[in-house]
DNA sequence: ATCCGGATTGAACAGCTGTTTAGTGTTTGA
DNA sequence: TCAAACACTAAACAGCTGTTCAATCCGGAT
């Protein structure tokens, strides 16, 4: 649960409408005025409080990492992420913004976007090697290489969920984001390739594995659909 | 192949400086002298050409999607995705600068992000029918879903090119981008998921199959890792 | 040779940007 | 009670932005 009230701090209103700009419009487009107008107050307040445009940038991602920080609680507890999913899709519109300058962050060459791609890889594998002991998923020979593909195919619905919910979108409300039913759309597909694969054989696997044993100079190699 | 001389129409020089500078920069930190300067020109004549910083705009988008369109050439012939990826490990710096445009139109709210991402996710949704008739590709009951997956994994790659290449690159040279030795490092572990699958069994998608089939208020759901 | 239309430039414009400064209240601590 | 520290504002500043405009340059048709 989140503290919605309005009894917060100017600084901390101040901070609290940047975020949403910055996720909004990015960085750069969003302004010092519209963020001051958005807070209620005077642009020059702005920066007397946080010193430029750069140092309330550095605030807002302070702020958002130390947010998202409660994801890295306990690490490998399953029923943790299931509450913070749960969390997430009973208050939708509470993590919005943060989820949006996470993204932007993340299109940005940001260093909080940096440390957040980092920490999700990092619970990504500590969730996979925990998996492993269980017996619930596959050993994998590069288990850094595949949390990094795992954390990458699971970031992608965040950097490209409004395409989306563009071509999935059910034409029932829901207008804007990634809701609920967008998730639901997800999930089956993606847990079925998961859990089954993509392929019906290893065919392809194994040609890769075969080109890339022993690859001299040639370069050329089939990736993926 | 591309035309890389240097024998271009001053309207194209500067069409392609910026491209360049649009997908390095975003299309709004970039701006029209920073293009009119690359392309050697005064500013004024960017706008004579195009009539508008927008209308350049719209100039790079319609160059970049018809460059694109040579991926949907022939849609699943195996083989000509293979010479298409072939071609691009060969040459990684010409296409670099469309792959940073198309990147930086898929965030952005753009009219070419979108029809981009509709026409990878169409030319997936073929391949996945063309390997299901061949037998190479499980069936899936819902492939449209399941196509839109696919090409958002894929397109993690590019969006979030930088932090791959960030916790995975190798130490030794290649400093930028998306380059064939991360493709080559990301190539098996994606593959051994798509062949066999990520989880030992199908507890998880059963599960999930259960909580969905009677879904009635209650949102909560395990998505994935 | 001459005229013309397009390519091209340099300078200027109005508007927006982040930031500064001087000044006003308003709290607070001794 | 008084002064110092703080929160806050209005106005202004310099710099950058996209765009305009008059003035050139130049190749090709007449």
């Amino acid at each position: 649960m989140r503290s919605s009230a309005e009894d917060l701090t100017t600084r901390a209103r101040i901070r609290d409408a940047a975020i949403g700009l910055f996720g909004r419009d990015g960085f750069s487009r969003a302004t010092v005025r519209a963020v001051a107008a958005l807070a209620g107050v005077s642009p020059g307040l702005v920066i007397h409080h946080f010193g430029s445009k750069e140092g309330l940038r550095a605030a807002c991602d302070h702020h958002v990492l130390a947010q998202t920080a409660t994801q890295g609680r306990e690490k490998t507890d399953p029923g943790s992420t299931r509450q913070l999913i749960q969390d997430y899709l009973n208050h939708p519109d509470q993590y919005a913004s943060e989820i949006a300058y996470i993204r932007q962050a993340l299109s940005d060459e940001s260093d909080a976007g940096d440390a957040f791609f980092d920490a999700v890889v990092r619970q990504t594998q500590d969730i996979i090697n925990a998996g492993i002991a269980a017996g619930t998923i596959r050993r994998f020979d590069d288990v850094r290489s595949t949390a990094v593909v795992i954390a990458s195919n699971s970031l992608s619905i965040l950097m490209l969920g409004r395409h989306l919910s563009r071509t999935l979108g059910a034409a029932t409300s829901e207008p804007h984001g990634i809701g609920p039913e967008l998730l639901r759309q997800l999930t089956l597909p993606a847990l079925e390739i998961y859990t089954h694969g993509f392929y019906t054989d290893s065919r392809f696997l194994d040609a890769a594995r075969d080109a890339l044993q022993h690859h001299t100079t040639n370069h050329g190699r089939e990736h993926a659909p």
